[in-house]
DNA sequence: ACCTGAACACCGTTCAAGT
DNA sequence: ACCTGAACACCGTTCAAGT
């Protein structure tokens, strides 16, 4: 009985839009971007391809399905009596995370925006923008900064990360950071006087630290405008 | 004889790499993200494909040279006797503009960092972001967010652009926000109590307005930490 | 040195056929 | 209603063969 021993391999269950998205999500956290085709998909689920397209549109909505419950996850716990800052500050990491954990979330949210995903990061940070005091007018500018800024330096970031370790597999961060650093010292100093002088700070910085200080240089353009 | 008559097609022009950029450059601009492919380039060089993998490494290679290109013209021209900040919002501007006019620019950027366009946009900002009075240790950050921030929005600018005209061809700008206005304008009161009460912003926002107020956002949040 | 174009190993998606 | 898996129309890339 195949049939059986297959549905054995998804451990008894069904197979769910749920169940799709799921299989999905691991694909493209193990194997990266690429990593997720409707043969890998077919063969983990140990099915056709049609089943999926019965359950799914196309690949498209399977990648927003995935985005969505990972920064679903990312914002699950909201935190209480936390200033308005601070409460921005964890939204922004924790999507921060969870786009360094997931790095094809970060492609997937730079380039279908405005779905679920972004909608809800929007909401977060704009009850917090309220909470600060900016008037109504400002509102709309603030919130869609932040988002901007975060889901932009966020992606980036990812993006950071699968090129150094596609290109570099097994090379440390720092070691990775120590090299890169190098290029720009040898960078001319007339065209890249700038980009060279910064070589020292790209060397000792931490993603997670620079992307907050961005983040609170914002945070002080809106209250400096309040 | 097929390759004088071949030759003529492309107006007696060798082909190099650079014929073969610009040839790319036009395909991306004209049928979108997907409309270059090996087969349309060599059909519009009248050649093989061979012929082009002789003078690029791979498509990779090509996107990474074409953006090169598209951001090397939009900061071509330097805006002299300038404040610091009328220089960053020049740039901005450009680079906006660039993407707003070549989409795909905002996906390979957002792809693959730290390549000569980013370098330069990088190096132009922070040249302004010294000239602003920013001490050393601040100097990274500043000019890092700003660079994270033009890229990231313009970035979902394109995007948006062209999902909007991808799902709704030939819908003006106006009646698109419209639209999607009144989606917001329908969310629940009070899981989205925020976006809901932002749908009159964003019917009436105007997309390169917004992207400069956040600039200044940041540009005040710098001055304010100096 | 440079170009040709058929061939290879993939894709996402469809669909007649099954249960 | 849900699933199967062969088939279709594409991709990027390679490579023996030409000039």
């Amino acid at each position: 009985m195949p049939t059986r021993a297959r549905r054995a391999d998804r451990r008894g269950e069904a197979l769910s839009k749920e169940t799709i998205v799921h299989a999905a999500i691991e694909l493209l956290d193990v194997e990266g971007e690429d990593g997720l085709t409707f043969r890998t998909l077919t063969a983990r689920l140990a099915t056709g391809a049609g089943a999926i397209y019965w359950h799914v549109a196309n690949k498209d909505e399977l990648l927003v399905a995935a985005t969505d419950v990972v920064v679903a996850a990312a914002l699950a716990h909201e935190a209480r009596d936390a200033t308005p800052q601070e409460a921005i500050r964890a939204v922004a990491i924790g999507v921060f995370d969870a786009i360094d954990a997931h790095p094809w979330v970060g492609t997937q949210l730079a380039r279908a925006p405005w779905r679920t995903a972004m909608l809800d990061i929007f909401e977060r940070i704009g009850r917090r923008v309220q909470a600060l005091g900016v008037p109504h007018a400002g509102q709309f500018t603030a919130a869609s900064s932040l988002v901007s800024y975060i889901l932009g330096v966020a992606s980036q970031n990812a993006a950071n990360a699968v090129t150094a370790r596609l290109h570099l597999p097994d090379t440390p961060r720092g070691d990775f950071l120590a090299a890169m650093a190098a290029g720009w010292a040898k960078l001319d100093g007339g065209a890249y006087a700038f980009t060279r002088a910064m070589a020292g700070a790209l060397r000792d910085h931490d993603d997670r630290t620079e992307f907050l200080a961005g983040i609170d240089l914002i945070l002080a353009g809106i209250v400096a405008a309040r």
